[in-house]
DNA sequence: GGGGGCAGAGAGAGCGCTCTCCGGGTGCTA
DNA sequence: TAGCACCCGGAGAGCGCTCTCTCTGCCCCC
């Protein structure tokens, strides 16, 4: 196992060859795992990589092929208005970053393609991009779900094959992986209705985000369906303080009612709080659906019924769209819409 | 701003060198910022660079050079019994990570320096050595904190340099911060002392880890210097569920118990459910002293009062130590140690 | 037994960059 | 005005790998 002398260099191709005795060409193949090799040839080469401790240099190989056999996780927050460490924070404190991570090994461990994790708070964004343009990885797994985010554009305009987390905020071609969101409301809906809860309210998330926009859309009209259509809706911002303030302007205005779908984890996590102080018993004065199946919903009391999404499912997609554009250049924008389900716990 | 025709190659150094009317060399001494370039053609070759819309492509650069200008944060998870997915969430929940990360990032970023983060469950330990061997990077910073974790000594031996987060297991050359971790203990105990606690307890981390053990044999002698030597202790596993279970077993046998430190605030967190379910009153009936100031210790109610382990600094001083490794090759390995402070919340 | 076919190894040309030499031009001194 | 530093740009040799093309040699078939 003798790595080559010292502190010298580490071994080469070139020295793995002289010493089993063969080509430069041989030792790649072997590596390589090329067909073509005299089994005996072959044996031997792959007694000389191991004695002399080979590793191929990845620069070099990838001066040649162009790949990297790595993809990058960009985690993106276009706000200015975060410090870094709040936004750290923010990552290594929600579980769905660490479902999204583990969904897309799953797919790209076993396809040998490493995976990095990169978090881009928008003063890092030059940064970021200027990693991706050198060239350090085949492709990216673009996290953002914020409309006005200028990352995915920028990403497209490098030319990095890229799949995005969510519909993009403007159109963009660019591959995305999404959840139909109007489709979860419904179920929120209907697991109201299911409770026998007919004065129904929400709280629901800025109406110039897409997910925002849908899931109130969506509650609407799954609620029209069974003859309601006077939904009282006050928007939030997805913090826990806008669902605070929003619940308390919500009950202000309609005291009675009795069934409330909040547009994410996190506002219902305010509101709960808004309603004891209010000395609302959840669920039984209140019933209370979540979405997004966040850390959020198991840590608070009562814990949340909450609309979850494949998360992990569709990070592996991701990953499998993402490998299809490198693999195939010249593949066209793709996108895969998954269906959420609701997780039902104590609050509605 | 045309990038080359279409779907063609990036642009290369020659193409600028072209454009420009110079030679390859100083097109690369214009971007390596080499003074000895006359002003106005170090303005041509820019105007040149922007118009051809270049990039060097570090492959070719590294290859060179034999730097990538990129790190790697490795978070390694020795045991096997963990899947995947359990580890990610680990990660991605205990915002001691996010604080690690953006000290490093204050560090590095100023120079330059890009970091990639990468979680290294035991069945990817050999797919990340492979990761680090190919000299995708120039250097780690390790974060392990059990004692039976291989991947420390695996690193060394890989030659790449590396600094690791806490002292290592066994003895092995590699630079390490740490906090000393009894002295953090022994403040937890005299604080508890100094309310006026004598029937004090603790939840200690995983014993395999030096944290946990030093947490727990710190706290311990501490209080034996004054005089109290039977101090129950219920391990859990730095989680919060297992900081609910084990105060949950912990009251069981000790119902009169009025001073408790926990070796962690995740873990305090579930601590403080269960004080609460069982209608214990924090500080009156039981004082809590976690440690690690998390978010979670200003998140829960009441706030804790914990041990603050500068884990920002500690993360900048890896940065740095890893950063002179790198750049004097040769350079001796070596350690920083920190310490903790109290800081006094509601808790205890 | 000779020729065609084919398996399989080697030679060599780059991939895009950096960096060491060199050499030409400029300005200063004698 | 000749000589000489000195400054700065260019030429060219790699860095370690892949991959095409070439070539050798063996087998098979007629």
């Amino acid at each position: 196992m003798a790595r080559s002398t010292g502190g010298g260099r580490p071994p080469t191709l070139e020295q793995v060859a002289e010493f089993a005795g063969v080509s430069r060409a041989t030792v790649s193949r072997v590596i390589n795992a090329v067909p073509t090799v005299d089994p005996s040839i072959r044996e031997n080469v792959e007694r000389a990589i191991a004695a002399i401790g080979y590793v191929p240099n990845i620069a070099a190989r990838s001066l040649v092929n162009r790949r990297t056999d790595s993809v990058a996780l960009v985690i993106s927050e276009p706000g200015s208005r975060h410090y870094d460490a709040d936004f750290l924070n923010r990552i290594f404190t929600d579980p769905y970053f660490g479902r999204l991570t583990a969904g897309a090994q799953e797919v790209l461990r076993p396809q040998g393609v490493h995976l990095v994790i990169i978090p881009a708070d928008a003063p890092a964004h030059h940064q970021v991009l200027r990693y991706l343009r050198q060239g350090h990885v085949d492709g990216v797994l673009l996290i953002s779900s914020h409309v006005a985010d200028p990352l995915p554009r920028q990403v497209t305009d490098l030319h990095v094959p890229a799949v995005l987390s969510a519909r993009p905020g403007q159109p963009i071609p660019i591959s995305f992986v999404d959840t139909d969101q109007r489709a979860g409301a419904r179920l929120a809906a209907e697991h109201l209705l299911a409770r026998g809860r007919r004065r129904v309210a929400t709280i629901a998330g800025p109406q110039d985000m897409p997910a925002g926009e849908d899931r109130l859309s969506g509650f609407r009209s799954a609620l029209a369906a069974h003859g309601i259509h006077d939904v009282p809706a006050v928007p939030g911002d997805f913090t826990q303080a806008s669902g605070e303030a929003a619940a308390r302007d919500l009950l202000a205005r309609h005291p009675d009612v009795d069934g409330l779908f909040v547009a994410s984890d996190l506002m219902a996590v305010g509101a709960l709080r808004t309603l004891a102080e209010l000395g609302k018993r959840v669920p039984e004065d209140i019933a209370v659906v979540g979405f997004d199946d966040s850390s959020a919903a198991l840590a608070c009391r009562p814990q949340l019924t909450t609309i979850r999404q494949p998360v992990e499912e569709m990070a592996g997609e991701m990953a499998r769209l993402l490998l299809a554009s490198i693999r195939e250049p010249g593949h066209l924008a793709r996108s895969v819409i998954f269906n959420s389900t609701l997780v039902e716990r104590e609050s509605a």
